[in-house]
DNA sequence: ACTTTTATGAAGTATTTATTTCATTATATG
DNA sequence: CATATAATGAAATAAATACTTCATAAAAGT
C-alpha cells in the first residue's frame, strides 16, 4: 500500500525505537499530507520533542539527514495522491468493482449512509434515556448476532455494571425469570431471524420490561415486539449480512450514554485504569 | 477553477508579467504536485531562469517572499487531495454535528473510506489464500476485540469447519500446543493492545504458524508479529474504538473465501439448511 | 540500590536557502 | 539609432534551517 519505502522503514524499525522516536513516527504516519512540508524544528514542536531528536530520527532511519527524509516523505505523498485518485475512479464506475474488498467496503459505506438517513433520531435519544434509566439491562442476540451483542454487553457493563447478555448455551429460563418491570431488554435480530429471539422478546414484554430492538428492516418480525426500534442496513453482496452499520449504532448508543453520564463514567474508568495497571493487562 | 487563490493571482497578473515570470507561472501551474516542494534556486533551475527572478516573482504576486508563496502552493495542493478523498463527510449543513448518531456514523463512514484507501490489496488477497490453504485456523482476540473475533469464527467455521477462537477463559496452553506449521493464526488487536495477544502471537510464530494481523495502525505492536497485516481505521469521537471498519474487512475476507471455494461452500450451506429446518431455528 | 548505557533538549556552529545589490543585457520609445 | 527603462543573473549578504556538542535525565542492566 505504501508506494514509498519511508513508512515501511518506520514500521520495520518500530521495535528498536525510543519513546520520542515512536512519537515522531506516529505523527508522520498520521499526518502524511501536512508533515512532509514541515521543517525539522516545526515538526519537533508539533510532536513535542527537541529539534535534535527529529534530526536523529532521520539518521536512525538511515537517511543522510532531515532533508533527505523529508524528500522521501514528499515523494510518497505525491504518489499516494495519484493512487487515491485512481481508486476513486474504479469505485465510481457503475458498480462493477474489480476486487472483493473494494466491493464489500463500498457496500458498507452505503449501508452506513442509508442507516444514517433512515434513522429515527427521536427513537435514538429515547433509547439512550432508557439505557440510563434502566435498572438492569439484558441483551438478546443469538448466532451471528451474538458478536455484536457481546460487544455492547462489554461496554455497557463496563460503564454501568448492570448489563448482561443472555447466551444461547445458558439455561435461558433462570436469567429470564429475573426480568422485572423497570428493566430494559435489548434485542438484536437480522435476516434469518431466530425463533428464540422472538420468543424471548415476547416473554420480556409480558413481564412488563421495556424493549429496544436493533434490526435490519421495518418488516422484521422483531419490530412489533419493540417499544423502541433502531433500523440499520446490513445488505452486502455476500451470503452473510454485514454488521458494520448496527455496530456503528451501538457505538453511538454507548457514546451517548457515557456523554450523558460522564461524571459517573469517568470515575468508573479511572478505577478500572488502576485495576488494569495492577494486572498488567495492556502493552506499553 | 483552481481551489486556491495562488493560481488565480497568476492568471490575473499574467498580462503584466515579464517573459521569465510567465515561464515561472507556467511551470508552477503545470507542476502543481511537485513544484510546491522546490526551493527557490531549484525552481529557478527547472524553469531556466535566475534565482533572483524567482524571488521577484513571489513579490510580484504580492507575497511576503518566496517561502510565503511556497506555503500557499502547498496549501492548495493539500486541499485538492482532501477534497478528492473525503467526498462524503456527512455533517450538518453548518458543519457542527447536532447529535451523537450523526457524529459517530459519520466518523465510521470516514473510517471505512480511510481503510479502503490505505488497504494493501496484495496482502488482502494473500490473506484469502492463506485462509483457504490453512490446515487449522486459530483466532486470537481478547477483551472488546473478542466480539469481532467470534464473528469471524462463526462464519469461517461455518464454511470451512477448521476454525476456532482462543478465548480468554480457556486454559490457553492446551489449544496453543496444537498450533502447527501449516496452521494460520489470525490476531485482532486495537488500541490498548493486550499483552496476552502479543505473547500468544509471538508463540505462534515460534511454532512456525503463519500469522495474519488485523489492527488499527501501522505502529501497533502487533504489526511486527504478522506475516500479513490488514489495517483498519477505528477512530471515532468516543472513549471506545469503532470496529465497523475491521468488521467490514472480516466481511470481505469471509466473502472472498466463499467465492473462491464456492462449490464446497454451497454444498456445506445446503446441508446446514436441512439441519436448521429440522431443528426449526428460524422464523418464517 | 547502584552503575552503566542510552536518549534527550538547549545552545552553539555549520550549512543551506532566501534576499539584496549591482553590473550587464534586453526591450521599448521617440 | 540613440537613449531611457526595465529585466536579468552572478555574487554578496542576510536569514532560516539543519546539524553537533555537551550537560543532564531517563532507562536498562547488574
Amino acid at each position: 500500500m505504501f508506494e514509498n519505502e519511508v513508512y515501511e522503514r518506520m514500521i520495520n524499525y518500530q521495535e528498536t525505537m525510543s519513546k520520542s522516536h515512536k512519537k515522531i513516527a506516529n505523527y508522520l504516519i498520521e499526518n502524511r499530507e501536512t508533515a512532509p512540508f514541515l521543517t525539522a524544528s516545526k515538526l519537533a514542536k508539533h510532536v513535542g520533542v527537541g529539534e535534535a531528536t527529529v534530526i536523529r530520527f532521520a539518521f536512525f532511519l538511515n537517511y543522510k539527514g532531515y532533508p533527505d527524509l523529508q524528500r522521501h516523505l514528499q515523494e510518497a505523498m505525491q504518489r499516494k495522491m495519484t493512487s487515491a485518485e485512481v481508486l476513486v475512479k474504479t469505485t465510481d464506475k457503475d458498480g462493477s468493482t474489480s476486487d472483493v474488498v473494494t466491493e464489500i467496503l463500498g457496500d458498507d459505506i452505503q449501508n452506513l449512509k442509508t442507516t444514517l438517513n433512515q434513522l429515527n433520531t427521536a427513537h435514538f435519544e429515547q433509547a439512550v434515556q432508557e439505557i440510563i434509566d434502566a435498572n438492569r439491562i439484558y441483551i438478546i442476540a443469538y448466532r451471528s448476532a451474538a458478536s455484536i451483542g457481546s460487544f455492547m454487553e462489554f461496554y455497557l457493563d463496563m460503564v454501568l455494571q448492570n448489563t448482561e447478555m443472555i447466551r444461547q448455551g445458558d439455561g435461558v429460563s433462570e436469567h429470564l425469570l429475573d426480568i422485572k418491570e423497570n428493566d430494559l431488554v435489548i434485542g438484536f435480530g437480522f435476516a434469518r431471524y431466530t425463533k428464540r429471539t422472538v420468543e424471548v422478546l415476547k416473554y420480556a414484554k409480558q413481564r412488563g420490561a421495556k424493549t429496544l430492538i436493533i434490526t435490519d428492516h421495518y418488516m422484521s418480525p422483531l419490530v412489533p415486539l419493540g417499544d423502541l426500534k433502531l433500523i440499520a442496513a446490513t445488505e452486502i453482496n455476500s451470503f452473510i449480512d454485514s454488521f458494520s452499520a448496527p455496530l456503528s449504532i451501538v457505538n453511538a448508543l454507548v457514546t451517548a450514554v457515557t456523554r450523558a453520564e460522564h461524571v459517573k463514567v469517568e470515575k468508573r474508568l479511572h478505577d478500572l485504569e488502576g485495576l488494569w495497571d495492577n494486572f498488567d493487562v495492556f502493552e506499553e
